[in-house]
DNA sequence: CGGTCCAGTTGATCCTGATCAAAGCGGCGG
DNA sequence: CCGCCGCTTTGATCAGGATCAACTGGACCG
């Protein structure tokens, strides 16, 4: 989750300047990635993939949110995955499609062609290794995540979520969240709850309950603004200092 | 999860049959591996290492149970990985320890120096394959876990964890689970409460409720002998063909 | 044999978050 | 302007699992 500060003068050709691909990339491996790249776009609502799906292209998330998701036979479903502009989307190696992913608001995807993808891979092993560090990444933010579904209350839910969000939307920025800061929430009611294991009325609530208590408060439905930040992260259950800073 | 072949003719000289390190390895490198490696071995309940700890080696279990848990201020704690004969312990590329490493068993540890092992991955492009796809396994994993913690109830989260232990056994015999099938529980009802993110009341509680329908039996505390497979995958709540194969 | 310890089981009660229901609030098209 | 729709908020009630507590049974030991 650590910000990666991009190279943007060696990634002057990748106009993404891709995170997973960019930052270590010759002249020749970047004629290679524009070779099989195209973009894709999807709006608001639209099913990317399907779980079960085949993936023919790796891609990395341009602009707007996307989630992956599990589902049951039943209904109930559960966000397991949350790409933010910068993340990257698909497995190489992975034929089969082991989520629903779906565009949860405008969604610009650059996508490159998986099998010759894989091929740049193999010939590249830096790139395999920038992937290795990303999955590690994501394996750890899906861990952090397990310890909120699994033993966190719905409101130390709620703050931890907003604590993510704030500290990825400032990442973006290359800034820390800090008093004061504010951030679009991209995320409905619903997919919160999907997010994190409650009802969408539960969320409502716990959402007003930090407003009445003056640890947020919104403008509008969506942008919220955090004028102790260190408030919000008491708000979590986690100690000051480690948890969330991954 | 699922199971490798080992290729026992290649990986003679290593003893363990190293997952991640041997199927590809040829004689150099087979050297280098055994030149940085050494045992160690905990009894049950001792540590391994604590979230914080600069980790000097990654591992392989030989035997025993491992666990990765996180804790938070007041006690709560989370079971976010359980490591089985022939897991992969430790990341490439990240000094200090994420999580708090558990011997839940008499464990024994095949060890490789970091430093050394890191310079071997990127002289040896396809162990860094093989760990790229060692977690992305174990992403999945903890994908499936999160969608147990976020979205199940306690009688399908209990029935789940059986079947993900009984699959796991059964594939480091090299079997697939069947009726009249049996395996040994290597955790205890509180350790299944941290897995499960339940108390170890509700855990004991909900295998006796499957044991009075009949969906499992118990010989002694820990033998648990499933009559009918099918029986107990239709109270995990996914639908048969998937899910928890992965 | 009795005593202690520990993992597990079972019971009674409580509380958090789910469920069911209704109403508020923009935004948008006619 | 109205009516409709999607999203959100709020209220009332319910229930699943947590909590607190007592008890069982086996292993170990003096």
């Amino acid at each position: 989750m650590k910000n990666l500060v991009f190279d943007y003068k060696r990634c002057g050709s990748c106009p993404i300047r891709h995170r997973a691909v960019c930052a270590r990339c010759d002249k020749g491996e970047l004629r290679r990635l524009e070779e099989i790249k195209y973009y894709r776009s999807y709006e608001a609502g639209q099913p990317v993939m399907w779980a079960g799906d085949e993936m023919d292209f790796v891609a990395s998330v341009v602009s707007g949110i996307a989630t992956l998701s599990q589902t049951m036979e039943d209904g109930r479903t559960q966000m397991v995955g949350l790409l933010l502009p910068s993340d990257f989307l698909g497995r190489p190696g992975r034929i089969i499609a082991p989520y629903d992913v779906t565009a949860n608001s405008d969604l610009m995807l650059c996508c490159f062609r998986r099998k010759p993808f894989e091929r740049l891979i193999v010939d590249t092993p830096h790139i395999g290794q920038r992937l290795l560090e990303m999955t590690l990444n994501e394996l750890d933010a899906a861990r952090e995540w397990m310890l909120i579904l699994g033993r966190k209350t719905a409101r130390e839910k709620i703050a931890s979520l907003l604590t993510i969000i704030a500290q990825r939307e400032a990442s973006l920025k290359q800034t820390a969240p800090g008093d004061g800061s504010s951030f679009e929430l991209p995320l409905t009611r619903e997919s919160m709850a999907d997010y994190l294991g409650l009802t969408l009325e539960t969320v409502s609530r716990q959402i007003s309950s930090l407003k009445r208590d003056q640890i947020i408060s919104l403008e509008g439905k969506r942008k919220v603004v955090v004028p102790d930040f260190d408030a919000l992260i008491a708000e979590t259950g986690d100690d000051a200092d480690g948890g969330m800073l991954v």
